[in-house]
DNA sequence: TGAAGGTGCAA
DNA sequence: TATTGCACCTTCA
């Protein structure tokens, strides 16, 4: 059996060795490393138990090829023991999924969160938002700590395993395992100490650890996702696409349609690409060579949508997702400059809605291959005009502040007072200039935003008009946003309405300051709405899509249930920004 | 075969 | 001077 002190309450940091990036990709334990302080002694040490993976080869090369891994039983009071422990990970929302499946061969998968009370990784990204927050890198900067012997000593193999850590023999790497678990507690503490100067940081580090315990359970729950269906549908729509491409004139390809609509039709390019400036085939040139009459133009449209939508979401999708029939998307949690999360593996932030899988007729869109747990229903929670109200707010526009609290329509508003009525095509236009003016765009970029999201193309006298009067209707924003640039180019940051710091990059524009400031406030405040209303028993939070939660909440609790959810959502919001804010919800089926 | 570019999705 | 984020496909070195 292992050597483990019999006590209780030790501050344990704590580090996995495995054998992937993702449990839906497979990723297991393969080794544990602790680190920890016993009467005045750092005693670290690190154990295998699937390292080798002899079976996986299959063949012993000499008779020094044995089997070193440590047994079911050690795991087993291994895992026990961190459960009695307070532990620390440098990334416990990648630990504690991995150690939530346990072993590839024996299970015992144990629920650590509870027990965990820090992470190194979130808390240093808060004392060093510009700083790499990897456990060595940060060492390195910290400590002078050069990891190149074990670099040179793991390289070789690592190359012949395809970066996998768990193929390497543990007489190669265990000399190194435990150095990361101790880097971890060496970090934890060298972040107890600076915290005691700057003790206004902990609150935030505290909240980003609370949002881990969470993103965590989310990533152990998923989200149910019909995975059959997904296929039936996907190659159903495969059929469709080859149906379309039976109707293009051209092989449908980027190039091949390139060189169709600029050179054999002579259609007049719309907007050129990014880095190579050549004629484009995006969605908005089409539509335009769509209106030109161009033949091929607007099959080709579709087919881009569809194939688009096969590789994403209906393949793509069921791809990803787990033996249980779930989706779990990898959280990102730090590292953004906006403080948000971001969705990585598959992107459940970007689901398309409805309206985007149009083209695609007769097939269920993405969205409606979501399911709910049996005896539950999916709902989602979002701030209604979050952006707008909370801007208003910090640019001081009273106009605006008086319309949310009377509850006016702000777009018809706008509309009214550009156009002269509120006409739907008109309301379209006023609402674009509401959203995209409140930070400081330009006509030429205000034009863009009208024709993507409405189709009018307006005149670039008109934009320059609606944008000039605009400004003029409600200066606060011009001048928020000249203030806002102004403040982060002096101090090197902005303050989020929660006291957090979003620091500006040396060479970082600096006009953004204010869109990062109203966009960084309601990631900040979001996160607080998630971790507060999320319960196992009454309402899982499954995704958090910046500005809402798709929640799971029980049928027979429903109706209490979602006006909890609202009510807690409106008053924190509203006390949050000084602003009246409302969150509205409606169910995913 | 990997990087870069283009495209499309979300907020 | 809108901003930010991610995945898939094609092209090209």
């Amino acid at each position: 059996m292992l050597e483990l002190p019999n006590v209780s309450g030790l501050v344990v940091a704590c580090d996995t060795e495995t054998s992937g990036l993702h449990v839906d990709d497979g990723a297991r334990v393969s080794a544990v490393s602790i680190a920890y302080r016993h009467e005045d002694k750092l005693i670290s040490a690190a154990y295998p138990f699937d390292q080798g993976a002899l079976d996986k080869i299959g063949v012993a090369n000499s008779l020094f090829d044995v089997d070193d891994n440590c047994s079911e039983e050690e795991y087993v009071q291994l895992i026990e023991w961190l459960g009695r422990q307070r532990l620390i990970f440098h990334k416990m929302y990648f630990d504690l999924q991995i150690l939530n499946k346990g072993h590839r061969k024996w299970g015992h998968g144990k629920d650590l969160i509870m027990q965990t009370v820090w992470d190194t990784k979130l808390a240093q990204w808060v004392i060093e938002p510009l700083e790499s927050t990897g456990l060595k890198e940060t060492a390195a900067r910290l400590w002078g700590e050069d990891e190149k012997a074990e670099q040179d000593a793991l390289k070789p193999y690592l190359k012949q395993n395809g970066n996998r850590f768990d193929l390497v023999p543990w007489d190669v790497v265990g000399p190194y395992a435990s150095k990361d678990a101790e880097l971890t507690l060496r970090l934890y503490e060298s972040q107890q100490e600076i915290l005691r100067l700057k003790h206004d940081l902990l609150p935030h580090i505290e909240l980003e650890i609370d949002c881990a315990r969470t993103l965590t359970k989310m990533s152990y729950r998923g989200i149910g996702y019909d995975v059959n269906r997904s296929r039936v549908e996907g190659q159903r729509a495969v059929a469709m696409m080859k149906e379309v491409d039976k109707q293009i004139p051209f092989p449908p390809t980027p190039v091949e349609a390139r060189k169709w609509f600029y050179e054999v039709q002579e259609a007049i390019p719309h907007c050129v690409t990014d880095k190579t400036r050549q004629p484009s085939v995006s969605e908005c040139c089409v539509r335009s060579l769509i209106q030109q009459n161009i033949p091929g133009a607007k099959m080709y449209a579709t087919r881009q949508k569809i194939m688009h939508a096969i590789g994403t979401y209906y393949d793509g999708f069921a791809n990803a997702a787990g033996e249980d029939g779930r989706l779990r998307t990898d959280w990102k949690q730090d590292g953004t400059v906006t403080m948000r999360f971001s969705s990585n593996r598959v992107n459940l932030q970007a689901l398309p809605h409805d309206f985007q899988t149009e083209a695609l007729k007769g097939i269920i869109p993405p969205r409606g291959l979501f399911r709910a747990e049996p005896g539950w229903e999916l709902w989602e929670f979002d701030l209604a005009q979050a952006e707008a109200r909370v801007a208003a707010k910090y640019a001081g526009c009273e106009t605006w502040i008086q319309m949310f609290i009377d509850g006016r329509d702000l777009h018809s508003e706008t509309s009214v007072k550009l156009f002269g009525d509120a006409e739907f095509q008109n309301r379209q236009v006023a609402k674009r200039a509401n959203f995209s003016l409140i930070y400081g765009v330009g006509p030429a970029t205000f034009s863009r935003s009208v024709e993507k999201f409405t189709g009018i193309k307006l005149l670039d006298a008109e934009a320059k008009k609606i944008v000039n009067e605009w400004r003029e209707m409600y200066p606060e924003f011009p001048r928020i946003n000249r203030k806002a640039e102004q403040v982060a180019e002096r101090r090197g940051f902005v303050l989020l309405a929660d006291g957090r710091q979003r620091y500006f990059k040396p060479y970082e524009e600096k006009h953004k300051a204010f869109n990062a400031v109203i966009q960084g406030s309601i990631a900040q405040f979001v996160k607080r709405w998630m971790v507060g209303i999320d319960d196992d028993e009454r309402s899982r939070v499954l995704l958090q899509i910046h500005d809402s939660l798709v929640v799971e909440i029980p049928e027979d609790k429903v109706d209490i249930g979602t006006k909890a959810i609202m009510n807690y959502g409106s008053d924190m919001a509203t006390e949050f920004f000084g602003v009246p804010m409302y969150s509205e919800s409606k169910r995913w089926k």
